[in-house]
DNA sequence: CGCCCATCCTAGCAACGCTAGGAATCCTAC
DNA sequence: GTAGGATTCCTAGCGTTGCTAGGATGGGCG
């Protein structure tokens, strides 16, 4: 056992390394292009070797989603504590999640369109993933009213997923982005 | 060109056929099933007839989609015509619409997941998704105010958009899906 | 009747995710 | 220091995918 550390340590930093090939593959040419082949390639070892780290090309995929949530929640956490007041914590969470959908398309997909395999909305989804709906509580509850925060916290998401997909893919166009979403937050959560 | 009708007519037939097997076999086992080959093998054709009516297996979804739009188109006008008030038809094409998406999630798919290549939000755009679009510009009019009326139809359509997806994927419990509806409603579309 | 053109199928290509089985390498124990 | 054993890793290959080339087949026309 006296390598036994070193050998978990470059085991795990070969980890990072492929989620990290991965997602960068995938940013720049779209998950179409990250083949497992093109992986192992990537990071210098054979094909295999994936599969002894992951399950498959999906686990490669929901390991990268898991890091987009992290960095989904820094990044509205960051947005949220940037300002100070109920319309502008709003305004800017609401900024920060479809900036980064915009800029992050891949990791995006991962996050919301592929990785069913990760829990949501129960006890045991990723930490980052709860963290991430935090925010979105905490910036909604002011509004909220009579409703139940959780609700419209959710609502409040959906719909920002949905101008986000839909601006994406060029089903809306992108340049009226920024009065939806004007849009959405005085009606979703008008003043009280 | 005796005998030209016919022959144009049976090839409509069959495109037509190779467009129910594929939306078929794609609600039923969801589109990762539907293959060139199984394709053939369900019109009863071998694979190369596939492509002298569609340019590869994205064509066929397309073509899949457009039907989808049709449909989705005829569900909106139908819930919208079914009710009377400036309310109920906005519930009522707000419920049809994420009836639709739960009901036919793999058209659905095809719809607005896949399927870039139909042109949106421009003049050119299939009939009906104009026609679909304009059932929501319809009852969202009357609440408008002073926002206009085709902004706040695409934030609708994009929160009922979000809804869907998310529930659909699990990534929001299904179960208090009407209560984002009604609130949706009231918050988007708040009684003027 | 015989040619000819359109239609359609067989066969195959490259690339995909994934896996079996043997070679090579490193650690351990004597 | 060296033999043995276990682990790590690669070569090779399987089955399937979307798509295509090229030859057979059969109906329509002169």
């Amino acid at each position: 056992m006296a390598t036994g550390n070193r050998r978990e340590r470059e085991r795990a930093q070969r980890e990072q390394m492929i989620v990290r090939a991965a997602r960068e593959l995938a940013e720049a040419e779209g998950w179409d292009a990250v083949t497992t082949r093109r992986l192992a390639a990537e990071i210098e070892y054979s094909q295999p070797v994936l599969y002894s780290h992951f399950s498959g090309k999906a686990a490669i995929m929901t390991a990268v989603a898991a890091e987009g949530f992290e960095e989904l929640a820094v990044a509205l956490r960051t947005a949220r504590t940037a300002v100070s007041g109920v319309r502008a914590s709003l305004a800017a969470v609401a900024r920060a999640y479809t900036d980064f959908a915009r800029e992050r398309p891949a990791l995006y997909d991962a996050m919301f369109t592929h990785a069913v395999e990760l829990r949501f909305a129960s006890p045991d989804a990723p930490d980052a993933l709860q963290a991430g709906f935090a925010e979105f509580l905490e910036v909604v509850g002011p509004v909220a009213g009579d409703d139940a925060p959780g609700l419209l916290a959710e609502t409040f998401w959906a719909g920002l997923h949905g101008l986000a997909l839909l601006e994406r893919s060029g089903r809306l166009p992108e340049q009226a982005h920024d009065e939806r979403l004007t849009l959405l937050i005085a009606r979703l959560a008008p003043p009280r």
